[in-house]
DNA sequence: GGCGAACTTTACGTTAACGTAAACGTTAGC
DNA sequence: GCTAACGTTTACGTTAACGTAAAGTTCGCC
């Protein structure tokens, strides 16, 4: 079968490529404990579950967290619910990291506002000059 | 008169315990061109425009910019569009801004909705233990 | 006029997140 | 059997964004 949708092994240079990395970044993610790939030999050997976690890891990273907060976000995709007690603690991190991104919305929002205010009275003040110039040369 | 709204001048000290951070780094944000308060012989001495520019520089870093990036945003607000080649440029710029902006709120989206799908499939397993031992203790 | 509070400059220290280079192993292909 | 491609570990270097400490100034107040 030539097609396979969902690749199950990657190299490291295959990711790097993939994610637009470098190797070196992507052995750093793992010393800091975010990624725990298999070995063949002593080769790294990627699964599909590291794929995910390093795309979780770039979005972390877009939206402008520390590596240290990225573990402990895409830790939380696999917790093992177990004690009750520790259920509850589990509900409120979510609970802080989802009012976190919200107000990191609203923060983005304002500035969106701000920016589309700029951005249309710029374009009122060119097209005015550019029907003046328009004018002119009629 | 006693109430006054906006306040006009500020010391780095007054600034610093407002907006929670050190007066080095405020001093910092100096030294990188993103503030440019006045001099009382020596002293700094910071108006609203200063004070508006320390919020736009604190909420660039909750949305996780750097200085660097900050300080061109921040610059976006006081442009003089004089020729029209540079409007343009300056147009650009704001899209583009803008657009790094909405792909970035679509990456919230992506986790909140992620996070959110976590809290509630915690939250129904947490209920569900919770009634189990309510009808265990009836 | 001495003292404390608030401010100044100068300079070295620190942490995060990699970059870069050296020196070495292994595997496919000619 | 050699080399080119790909991988490994180890270690020192670099940049951003401040922290921290030293040494001096200025000002209001008792």
């Amino acid at each position: 079968m030539a097609l396979d949708q969902t690749q199950s092994t990657f190299g490291i240079a295959e990711l790097a490529r993939e994610f637009g990395i470098t190797t070196r970044a992507i052995r750093f993610y793992e010393d800091k404990g975010l990624l725990n790939p298999a070995r063949d030999g002593q080769r790294r050997v990627y699964g599909p579950r590291d794929h995910v976690r390093l795309r979780l890891i770039m979005r972390g990273k877009r939206l402008g967290f520390s590596l240290d907060e990225i573990r402990e976000m895409i830790d939380l995709y696999d917790v093992d619910p177990s004690e009750v007690s520790q259920l509850k603690l589990f509900i409120d991190k979510l609970q802080l990291r989802r009012e976190q991104l919200r107000s990191q919305q609203e923060d983005i929002a304002e500035t969106l506002a701000e920016l589309g205010r700029l951005e249309s009275q710029s374009q009122d003040l060119l097209n005015e000059r550019e029907a003046r110039r328009t004018k002119a040369a009629v």
